[in-house]
DNA sequence: ACCTGAACACCGTTCAAGT
DNA sequence: ACCTGAACACCGTTCAAGT
């Protein structure tokens, strides 16, 4: 008889994830549909939904698969200061992302809160509570930080006022005038002189400013007993 | 000769933009596409395209018609402390995306700089500059808010953990257990019995706790003469 | 149990044509 | 100048059928 076929091997959740994480890594998060997944797998794309729900759940699924890659909270120093570990983890979360430029966007996007989710903001929650933290200061903490708990913050500004803006869409809208903006030109020229080298802000130290002034302010909240009004 | 017929009033852009907040308000921004805009203006798709670039020119357009919406700087009492200018601009974006509240999500997704965006930046950063902040400072505490700017923080809990996600999408994942979780748990618990009858966190505290908690920051830097190490 | 084929109801966008 | 008709190249998802 005929050498078997070489068998496929079969489809799986984890497979079907880390194809279209590849896609997204190759091409750029549009590029991934569930065809072009199906297609990367040479299966049909019908084939996918035995293994997802649907497109948001490929979503949520490939957030999971880059979530699986942070670095994890066990081995950490057990009596450091609370924001050793704190930062530790989201610094740990900012190089994990930065691996899959895409994902930030997508976790901007994303409403539910699957296990891998829940478990960065478990970790998180846990070191605030162990710290000294009360639950009500904790929680207003976790959402003071927003999504800057994932390593990444909001992009203000993409570029200088005025700059033509690089994608391909062009707008039938009036171009803004640069000479309209004048206290953002005077900030983006102060950055460009401080750092003539860099082409837009240092992204790091930007997001470690911000980590620490908040992480400042809820340790400040901490050390003087707040407590919320109501 | 038979009467005029009703001459349909010509397209222009601002009606475009207008029918189409009017769909996301009424549908939803996933209701939103070229076809079902055309519809609501009485034409064919094709139409459009005279006075739209593209789809993404359409949502930067919807952000603008409501950032139109703001209030302005004008009439802000004049020699008052810059953190009260900056809290009323701020809190006229929360008002005028309260009442549009795809907005939020749309923001999220947009890289291109239209002038109404630029425009709201301007005013904000012209109150930090004016209120003595450096433009160094000014430029970090603007991307130390992110896109509180516009009123609002990026949701974190939607709900508690284990509460079956209203979307209609089902996920093929296990879904999570929510006594994996104890430290969310406790401050969702502790949350609810300070506020028993909300259904949520109280979003307008929060927001302004969070504000409040990175203009303290930013105040103190200006106050101790900050300077950034580079 | 797992995958396929064909189809449905949509998309955004182009181009050449109409008025 | 402004809008239209027909078409192209895609989408996500369903259902009944194949193996």
């Amino acid at each position: 008889m005929p050498p078997t076929p070489a068998r496929r091997e079969p489809l799986t959740r984890a497979r079907v994830l880390a194809a279209a994480v590849a896609l997204a890594d190759a091409e750029g998060i549009e590029a991934v549909s569930m065809r072009r997944v199906a297609e990367r797998l040479d299966v049909v794309p019908m084939a996918l939904y035995k293994h997802i729900g649907d497109k948001e759940d490929l979503l949520d699924g490939m957030v999971d698969a880059v979530i699986a890659d942070f670095r994890t909270a066990e081995g950490m120093p057990q009596n450091a200061d609370w924001r050793t570990g704190f930062v530790a983890l989201v610094l740990g979360a900012r190089a994990a992302l930065g691996m899959h430029p895409w994902a930030r966007r997508v976790i901007e996007t994303r409403t539910r809160r699957t296990s891998a989710v829940l478990g960065h903001m478990e970790a998180l929650t846990r070191i605030l509570l162990d710290g000294g933290l009360s639950p009500d200061l904790a929680h207003h903490a976790m959402h003071a930080l927003g999504n800057r708990i994932w390593g990444f913050s909001p992009e203000l500004f993409d570029d200088d006022p005025g700059h033509a803006a690089g994608a391909r869409a062009e707008s039938t809208a009036p171009a803004p005038d640069p000479a309209a903006y004048p206290s953002i030109l005077a900030i983006a020229a102060d950055a460009r002189a401080r750092r003539p080298d860099a082409t837009s802000c240092d992204e790091d130290f930007e997001f470690g400013f911000a980590l620490d002034l908040i992480l400042d302010g809820i340790e400040r909240a901490r050390s003087t007993g707040w407590t919320s009004p109501c």
